[in-house]
DNA sequence: GTTCGTGCAAACGGTTTGCAACAAT
DNA sequence: ATTGTTGCAAACCGTTTGCACGAAC
C-alpha cells in the first residue's frame, strides 16, 4: 500500500488519494487497459473520481515514466506499466493484448537499415491465442 | 486514368468520380495518409467531394482488400495502399511513416511462441531519418 | 496565501450515421 | 422501381481544457 506511495514520490509525483488508487490498479493489472478502463476499475473503489482526473494521472505517469503508451487499438491509447522493451501479441478474436517477452523474439536487420537511426523498435503480432 | 477503373471494377468496386478521384490519389501516394488528409488533397480536385464520402469510400476500399489500415498514430488511423507484409519506420520527430520492406528485417521466434498462434507480423521501429 | 490537485462541464478532433436528394441500372 | 451513392448535419466517442472549489505546504 505504501509501497505506492514509494513509487510515486520516487518518480517526482505527489502522492494524493486518486493517483495512489490509479496506480494500486495500473501497475498491477496485466491487460492493456484504455484511459476509460481505468476510470470503469478504479471508480470501483473510489467513486468520486473523476473522468478528467484519471487522464490527467495517466499522462502525468507517462510524463514522469511510471508508464508507456502504446498505439496498439484503433480509436484509443493504452497504458502499460511495463516499460521496458518488450512486444505485443493482439489477439484479433477478442482484442485482448498480450505481452512478448523482448527475449522471445529476434529481429536482425535493424541496425542496417540506411537512412534510418533506429531508436527502439516492438514486434506486434496478430493471430489466435490457443490452448489456455 | 482507367487503369484505376479496372482495379476498382476487380475489386468488386463499382467506379464513380469520387471512387476513382479518391482512388487515384491513394493508390498512388507515398505518406501514409489518413482519411482526412486524404480529404484535404482530393477535395482540390474535386471540390464537392463531402468528408463522409470520402470515409466511406476508405473504408469500403478496406472492405474490398484495396487499402490496410494501419494502427501507428495516435488519435488517427492511417490508409496504406501496400497491401502486402511490410514493416514501418516512425520518425519520432516529424511523425512520418517511412515503409521498411519485408526482406529488410529477419524477425526469429515466432513460430515458437506458446499459446499464440501467430497470423501475421510487424516490426515497428522508431527513430530519426537521418541522410536523406 | 499561494501552489497544486480535483471535478464538472464544455470543447475538441476524428469518425460514423440518419436521412433526403439523386444517379444508375 | 429498385438499388446504390452522395452530401449534409447531427451524433458519437475518446480525450483535453477552462474554471472554480478545496486541500496542502
Amino acid at each position: 500500500m505504501s509501497d505506492i506511495i514509494q513509487v510515486l514520490r520516487r518518480h517526482g509525483i505527489q502522492a494524493t488519494p486518486q493517483r495512489i488508487a490509479v496506480a494500486e490498479y495500473v501497475l498491477a493489472v496485466r491487460t492493456h487497459p484504455s484511459a476509460d478502463e481505468v476510470w470503469e476499475q478504479v471508480r470501483r473503489r473510489c467513486p468520486t473520481l473523476s473522468r478528467a482526473t484519471v487522464y490527467n494521472t495517466l499522462n502525468l505517469f507517462v510524463d514522469k515514466g511510471l508508464l508507456k503508451t502504446q498505439v496498439l487499438k484503433e480509436g484509443t491509447v493504452v497504458f502499460d506499466p511495463r516499460v521496458d522493451a518488450h512486444h505485443h501479441f493482439i489477439d484479433v478474436d477478442t482484442g485482448k493484448i498480450y505481452d512478448v517477452p523482448w527475449q522471445a523474439l529476434k529481429v536482425s536487420g535493424a541496425k542496417a537499415l540506411r537512412g534510418f537511426d533506429v531508436r527502439e523498435y516492438q514486434v506486434i503480432l496478430r493471430g489466435r491465442r490457443v490452448g489456455k
